[in-house]
DNA sequence: CGTTTTCATGAAATCGATTTCAGAAAACAG
DNA sequence: CTGTTTTCTGAAATCGATTTCATGAAAACG
């Protein structure tokens, strides 16, 4: 493969000015300028990256941390992510956490590397002190998950809403046994949406039941073995408010299996409104997350981040959550 | 940021000698790669990416091209590709190609610019010469789309005996006119599948109608779309073979809702078996592709290529499709 | 017309690592 | 005890670009 020096030599030129056209620096004349373009064509020459990036200290990536690229709420997250990069011409290194401390870890490294410009978050799994430590080599912004403090720009939805407007709609429907499905860990988000599930129960008068709360549930799978755990119960609960659509189809395909109708004996309201939501029968009532929308803010935030344009206003973007109505409450 | 010479300077050695403990060659003596490690320990030290990939002329990353990151199946594909990548210390660069042809070739000159090892294509945008024209400057793997030539690895499937399978069993369950939907460019696989259905037409002596080809049809609105245009028809198909599980479920749904019975009016069988073909009611019958274990094969054999570990018989592998009978047919 | 800007180019330094080469020290063999 | 091999280390070259600095020519200015 040709190097600048061989398309220097070719147009009889300096490297320097070669660099110069590849970057199209304004002080080249036309004819130097075509002399180079011809060469590089002729030589058919690629600048090498690495060089640029070593010497450039910039590498147009970033770094997108996600628990799973399979869970479609995700997917529609990096691809709003990717949307604002790719026309920004930026590069997304994709990294999968798989929910996992030391990935996290391994992966906010690229940022001390350099192998990254800036890193988006799109869930936390260490302690909040660890990541700040990172901050000093790059920027971070936070989507979707977030926390208490005002470091570094998150952008996000007002999770305690989300839940708080479900649970009043299945209260609102005649439930008073509702339950919550909720993940393994307590991060702000999951905190905030079980603070908005009890203060609607709190509101409306209803004693909280911590028999109610099902934790670690993160799929369909987990969604079915809810709806049977709960029917085993003494005094099952009648309602199911579900961390994502996934678990919220789960419990209505095997409350449905299980010969229950939906929302007649079992209301069930899910979150994200993803695209499977409309397709179970019958169809969810949800949360509806703007996940593109939250990826676009991000990514967004995070090019002005590095272009230090950075203003008062980006720093806490919140975006709204709607309550959708179908037919499984 | 500490550098190489830093450390160098601090553990009061050579940069040679740091590098060797990097990269942790054999012939260091445990007492100075005990100081290196020290100093790296002390001035927070790690290698600059960057100037590794420009020295050692190895990336580390392989470039993933795929249409379009929220469809389920591509999701799946990468989720295997990443298993692999993760295990063996590459990183993956995911490009959207949006079925671009600009953009594939875009993505292909980081081949040139030595910004990726290799590159994973899962479908084919431009004709083969254009792009057997890059095997120059890096190992390039073909995964699920193929071409029929033998110049690169393919990893894949029998597309003509999965939709000759699909359209055996709807002619077995007494369908004759029977609906095929693809997408717009033929493509080797779609020209594959559609053989594959016209084989089975033809030993079962059913003429093939070319009212009876939906194009253009990609995802879940387009299947609706494509059973309203069927009942506008004077002599609609009985039977629909969708490209995708989510045509598929676009046909069930809207069949359902125009008062159609699934299978009793209309029987529809999708390709790929996503977790939505168990989700929608009738649940689909559906080709599986084992979407995962593509992924892993393909990158496995991406990983031989650079190594130059390539055997004759990775050159073309195949893995099996099955049909899952459920309740759509 | 002399002086200051602006434009255009190249030589050399630089980004931060790895690798080659050479030589010293230690281990081993005869 | 000498000669050979193996182990260990550092100086310097190298990867391929960009950037700084210097310089001369051309244009603008008063």
């Amino acid at each position: 493969m040709a190097t600048i020096a061989d398309v220097a030599k070719e147009a009889g030129l300096s490297r320097a000015t070669v660099s110069r056209v590849i970057n199209n620096y304004q002080y080249v004349s036309d004819e130097k300028r075509f002399l180079v373009q011809e060469a590089m064509k002729a030589l058919n020459y690629f600048p090498n990256s690495s060089a640029q990036k070593l010497r450039s200290q910039r590498t147009q990536t970033i770094g997108v941390l996600i628990p799973v690229l399979t869970n479609p709420f995700f997917a529609y997250l990096l691809e709003g992510i990717d949307r604002i990069a790719t026309d920004n011409a930026y590069q997304l290194l994709v990294c999968q956490t798989k929910y996992d401390q030391q990935k996290e870890i391994h992966f906010l490294n690229y940022l001390k590397s350099k192998q990254v410009d800036g890193i988006i978050l799109t869930s936390i799994e260490n302690n909040w002190e660890t990541i700040a430590a990172y901050t000093t080599y790059g920027p971070i912004v936070l989507c979707n998950e977030y926390s208490e403090q005002t470091l570094v720009p998150m952008v996000r939805l007002n999770q305690l809403e989300g839940s708080y407007l479900g649970t009043c709609h299945l209260i609102r429907q005649g439930h008073r046994k509702i339950a919550y499905c909720r993940g393994g860990y307590m991060s702000q988000l999951t905190k905030d949406r079980h603070a908005g599930y009890k203060k609607a129960l709190t509101e409306f008068g209803i004693p909280y039941n911590n028999d109610f709360i099902f934790k670690n549930v993160y799929d369909l799978e987990d969604g079915k073995k809810v709806l049977r755990d709960s029917l085993a119960m003494e005094n099952p609960p009648t309602a199911f408010f579900a961390g994502s659509d996934q678990v919220a189809t789960g419990i209505v395909k095997e409350a449905m299996k299980q010969g229950k109708s939906v929302p007649g004996d079992i209301a069930v309201i899910g979150f994200d409104d993803q695209p499977i939501a409309s397709v179970v029968e019958p169809a969810l009532t949800t949360i509806k997350q703007p996940a593109e929308e939250i990826g676009y803010k991000a990514m967004e935030v995070m090019i002005k981040s590095i272009e230090s344009e950075l203003e008062p206003n980006d720093m806490d973007i919140h975006l709204p959550l709607q309550l959708i109505v179908r037919h499984s409450t």
